[in-house]
RNA sequence: GCGCCUGUAGCUCAACGGAUAGAGCAUCUGACUACGGAUCAGAAGGUUUGGGGUUCGAAUCCCUACAGGCGCGCCA
């Protein structure tokens, strides 16, 4: 019996009392209770606090609340025993058939265990690292490449419609100075003082020249920097999309910037919100009024010198987004962009949308990198980048992408690459990783003996307390996915991954547990029931590791 | 000055307002005639930064002080 199919029968609990006139709930009875999963041993396979929440409602002290709720609740099916406990828990052991066909529900579902209809019907565009495509994808960028990857594919399991997007900013002054530096390395020629610096802009500048020599050969002018710029910026855009791919992290969508406007996207948008009555025109600008709405300031969507601000292409693409249908617009951003939070949200009001429905900007805290005890650092000015590539070839994709995806991203975070690189049980990236690859050796060691998985499963052979506790933890797992879609914390998903794969090898340890029969035995049903029990751990494993974009090896 | 984030074991961090605040690392002690030990059992380590408040119950919510990080352009 899992969480859900246990507060559906205390619902039932509730209303038949109700109906019965044994209890008054003026509210009527809720759709769900919370069902959690006891952390103290004694305290059932699973607790409830809904005489607590239910007794102002009811008029009724909590533990009188919890002893008529209990002795309702004792006559459904797979219920075995109701313990009301301190200040009116409910504490409730099923049956061990009830708790067995979990496992079987679990590997009847296969691939799909864990999805759930928590977030059906929202179509959520989910926006992530839009690295300017001046420069390669950085240490600064990792954090999201990981989190924002994971929330996407939590979303989607969780029944959402997902587009993973990325947006390229190819269109401004930093664009023209990246072509003029390029130019400039390319030529032998110095590099501007304002323009990029690092030496990534000299590789950049060879790549161009192998690709397109002829360059080098056109009169100096804006047409020949302009030409380099178009070359560097599809081989940096290249660059970025194979150092992402080649991290599993990838987009549905890389939007640019300038097809708003080239198209009419940008009048269209400042139309839009004029209709709405909030520009106006001031200084020689064009203004939004963003103040209505709880920015600190107004902002400027045209410049007195007729250019349009970034600000305004901001608007014009969010406007683009709601066209092509998304209700829900998420913005992963760095810590340095918090700023821009209340502005645009203030724009998602000015548009005549719902700041807090149709707009969600999360902000990641920022990561820092010790090696050796001492933080590897990024410097903008001298252009001394930290690659992702770099961090790949130094951590690995699986130990890099579950470092980052254990922690919430609003904290900051310390990694050392030390730890997070030692191939042993102090990481757990192998931790879980190992646990799967051991269901994988179990599953085949019992197909060497010819054991199957049993037609005639029989639940209630999977009574040892070892077992009924491993049998928790996987039923849990399509709740911990919910939540951390709805919470947007994939994290919630690798730290259930420690604990569950802590109980499976406390189960693989006892012997009274074993799967395979000792010696000459046999084999027995309880030890295909217990392959069952093996096979569905394995799925949530590999479930879970998927969400995170984890590989889950066979062996290691 | 204003705003956002953070403050939990020596370190890195968990913990939908729930029961005695948990893991891993580091330290110490056990279990290898093993379904691959990248495992398991155990010890030690805490005034959840300080102070108020809200309620059946607060690390969590509110106020306040302190400390750290990051922002506050007609730049992108």
């Amino acid at each position: 019996m899992n969480p859900a199919q246990l507060s559906s029968a205390i619902v039932g609990a509730l209303t038949s009392l109700v109906d019965r006139g044994a209890l008054v709930l003026p509210d009527g009875v809720p759709s769900e209770v919370t069902v959690e999963r006891p952390r103290e041993k004694g305290h059932g396979d699973y607790a409830t606090n809904v005489a607590m929440q239910l007794a102002k409602r009811s008029g009724m002290p909590p533990r009188d609340l919890a002893g008529l709720i209990a002795a309702e609740l004792e006559r459904a099916t797979g219920v075995q025993a109701v313990e009301v406990a301190g200040p009116g828990f409910l504490n409730i052991t099923v049956s061990a058939d009830a708790q067995g066909q979990v496992a079987a529900d679990i590997v009847a579902a296969g691939a799909t265990y864990g999805h759930n209809d928590s977030q059906a019907g929202e179509r959520v565009n989910v926006e992530f690292i839009s690295a300017n495509p001046t420069g390669p994808i950085h240490l600064g960028h990792t954090r999201w490449a990981v989190v924002g990857d994971a929330i996407a594919r939590v979303l989607e399991a969780a029944g959402a419609t997902v587009t993973r997007e990325f947006y390229i900013n190819d269109r401004g002054n930093q664009m023209n100075l990246f072509g003029a530096s390029v130019e400039a390395r390319a030529l032998g020629e110095p590099v501007p003082d304002d323009g990029y610096q690092g030496t990534y802009v000299a590789e950049l500048a060879d790549a161009v020249l192998v690709e397109s020599p002829e360059l080098a050969d056109l009169p100096p002018g804006e047409e020949r920097t302009a030409a380099f710029r178009e070359a560097a910026y599809a081989v940096q855009l290249r660059q970025q999309q194979e150092s992402l791919a080649r991290f599993h992290t990838v987009f549905d969508v890389w939007f640019s910037e300038r097809t708003l406007h080239e198209s009419d996207d940008v009048a269209a948008s400042i139309e839009k919100l004029r209709s709405q009555g909030h520009l106006y025109d001031a200084d020689g600008a064009l203004w939004m009024r963003t103040t209505d709405f709880g920015d600190d300031r107004d902002r400027v969507l045209i410049r007195t010198n007729g250019e349009l601000t970034y600000f305004a292409s901001d608007t014009a693409y969010y406007v683009n987004k709601r066209e092509r249908g998304f209700d829900r617009c998420l913005y992963l951003l760095g810590a340095d962009h918090h700023g821009y939070v209340g502005r645009l949200k203030a724009m998602v009001a000015c548009a005549g949308d719902d700041p807090e429905r149709n707009i969600e900007v999360l902000i990641g805290q920022l990561v820092k990198i010790l090696r050796n005890g001492e933080e590897i650092r990024m410097s903008k000015r001298s252009g001394e980048i930290i690659t992702l590539d770099e961090l790949v070839d130094e951590i690995g994709v699986d130990p890099l992408r579950y470092s980052l995806a254990r922690y919430p991203s609003d904290s900051p975070l310390v990694l050392d690459v030390a730890e997070i690189t030692k191939a042993s049980n102090d990481n757990p990236v192998y931790y879980v990783q190992y646990g799967h690859a051991r269901t994988c050796r179990m599953m085949a060691n019992a197909a060497d003996l010819g054991m199957s998985l049993p037609d005639d499963f029989d639940p209630s052979l999977l009574t040892h307390e070892r077992e009924r506790e491993l049998l928790r933890a996987l039923a849990e797992f399509p709740r911990v996915v919910a939540a951390a879609a709805e919470l947007r914390e994939p994290h919630r998903v690798a730290r259930y991954l420690e604990d569950t794969t802590s109980v499976f090898n406390k189960w693989y340890d006892t012997k009274e547990c074993r799967m395979l029969p000792q010696g000459d035995e046999p084999v027995a049903p309880v030890n295909e029931a217990r392959l069952m029990l093996v096979v569905a751990a394995r799925t949530v494993l590999a479930n879970g590791l998927a969400l995170l974009g984890v590989s889950a090896p066979e062996r290691m």
